[in-house]
DNA sequence: CGCTTATTGTACCGACTGGTATTTAATTAG
DNA sequence: CTAATTAAATACCAGTCGGTACAATAAGCG
C-alpha cells in the first residue's frame, strides 16, 4: 500500500539504509564478543550517527532483536525448512550434521550460531531480544518434534525415546557443537563429537 | 620459614583478608553475569578499597585468575581424585554425571561449573587467567585420558574409540551439561540428556 | 619521642558506555 | 518564495569502568 518503493514522502530523504546496518551489526555480533561490542562501535563502522540508530532500532535491545530476527530469517530458517521434508531421516540428519559442523577456515569468519551465542552471553540482553531468542528457541524445538514424531511414523526413527526428549537431545547437541566452534575449538573434533552423540538416534 | 603465621613484622598491619576475599568473588562470579561484575561490585561486597584489592591481586586478571585456581583446589580436585580410583568404570562415571548434574535448588546457589563459566564468557578475560583456565582444561582432559585408558586395560571400557576422543567426548559432554545448567535450564532434562549422551560408552 | 615501614582509604583520572537535546540540512506542499 | 516536514549529525549528558596518586594511619625499632 504506503509502502510503494517510489514513495515521494515529505521530508529530508532518508540515507540510513536499514539492511547495511544489520548486516554490519550481524556480521560484528556473529564473529566478535558481544558484550563488548558497543553501539558506539557499530555507528562507527556503519559510518551512521547514533542518534541515526536510535531512530531506526529506538534503542540497543531494538537493534538487537532486529539482528537476531535477521539471522532467524536468513540462516535458520532454510534448515528448519529442511527439516520439513520427506527426506529420509538419516538422511536429514546428515544434513543437520553438516550445517552444524559447516567449516568456513576463512580468516574473521563466523564460527558457530549467532543465536546460540547470543543465548550463551549472559551479559544483560534487553527484553524484547530476550524473549526474540526463546521465541526463535522453542520453534525450532518443536520443529524437531514434529521431525521426529514423522519420522517415528515412517518407521525410520526407532530409538527408545520420545519425540520430546529427541528434539531436546538433539536441540541441545547442536547447540553444543556450535558453541565449540565459536570457542575456536577444531572443527573435526567438534563434528566427531557430534556425530558420536547422534548415533544414539540411530 | 620466614611464613611463620605469627609474624610481628614492621609496619601496619594488614586487615584485608585475602580469603574472604577470594569467597566472595568466586561466589559472585559463579552465581551472576561475569561481564557485568566490576571490581568496584567486588570491593563494595568484600568492604575493601580498591586500591587494597589492587595491592593484593595486581589488577582484574589477577583477581580472576585466583579465583579460577581457588576453584579448582576446593571444587574441581576432588573430582580428579576420583577418576584415579581404582572404582570400576561405571560406577565412576555414575559419580561424574552426580557432580556435574548436581542439583541445588536453593535460592541463589551456584549452577554448572565455574571453569566452564569464565570459558564461555567472550568477554576479555585479562592474559593470566585465560592461561590459567587453558591450564586446567588440558589436566581435566589428560585425567578423562587416564582414567579411559586405565579402564581399557582392566576390560570395562569396551567403546571402540581412542582414549583421546572418548576423553573429548566426555569433557564436552560435562560442560555442555554445567553450560545448560548455567542457563538455568530444567536440572533433570539436563541430566536425562547428558545419561543419554554418555551412554554411547557403555 | 621520632623514624621507618607497610597498609589503609579518599578522591581522583581518562576512557567509554547507552542515550538524548538541539541544531542543521534536504525535501515537498502550497 | 515560505512553511512544514523529516532526517541528519554535533555535541553533550550522567554513570560506570579499570586503574592510580597520595595522604592518613598503625605498627615496630631506636
Amino acid at each position: 500500500m504506503s509502502l510503494n518503493p517510489s514513495k515521494p514522502s515529505r521530508g529530508r530523504p532518508k540515507t540510513l539504509d536499514r539492511e547495511h546496518v544489520l548486516d554490519v551489526a550481524m556480521a560484528s555480533y556473529w564473529k566478535e564478543d558481544i558484550g563488548n561490542l558497543s553501539l558506539n562501535e557499530i555507528c562507527r563502522r556503519c559510518d551512521i550517527s547514533k542518534p541515526g540508530l536510535y531512530r531506526e532500532f529506538l534503542n540497543e535491545d531494538g537493534l538487537m532483536k532486529a539482528v537476531i530476527l535477521k539471522y532467524h530469517q536468513e540462516v535458520l530458517s532454510p534448515v528448519q525448512q529442511m527439516l520439513s521434508t520427506d527426506a529420509a531421516f538419516r538422511e536429514t540428519l546428515d544434513n543437520l550434521v553438516l550445517f552444524a559442523a559447516s567449516i568456513n577456515d576463512s580468516q574473521g569468519a563466523p564460527k558457530g550460531c549467532l543465536l546460540i551465542k547470543m543465548r550463551e552471553a549472559q551479559m544483560h540482553l534487553g527484553e524484547a531480544t530476550r524473549a526474540q531468542i526463546d521465541l526463535i528457541q522453542e520453534q525450532a524445538i518443536a520443529t524437531y518434534k514434529k521431525w521426529v514424531e514423522r519420522s517415528k511414523a515412517k518407521g525410520e526413527f526407532t530409538a527408545d525415546m520420545s519425540a520430546e526428549f529427541a528434539a531436546s537431545y538433539i536441540d541441545a547437541q547442536l547447540s553444543h557443537a556450535s558453541s565449540q566452534l565459536a570457542r575456536g575449538e577444531d572443527p573435526q573434533l567438534v563434528k566427531r563429537i557430534l556425530m558420536a552423540a547422534l548415533s544414539i538416534l540411530k
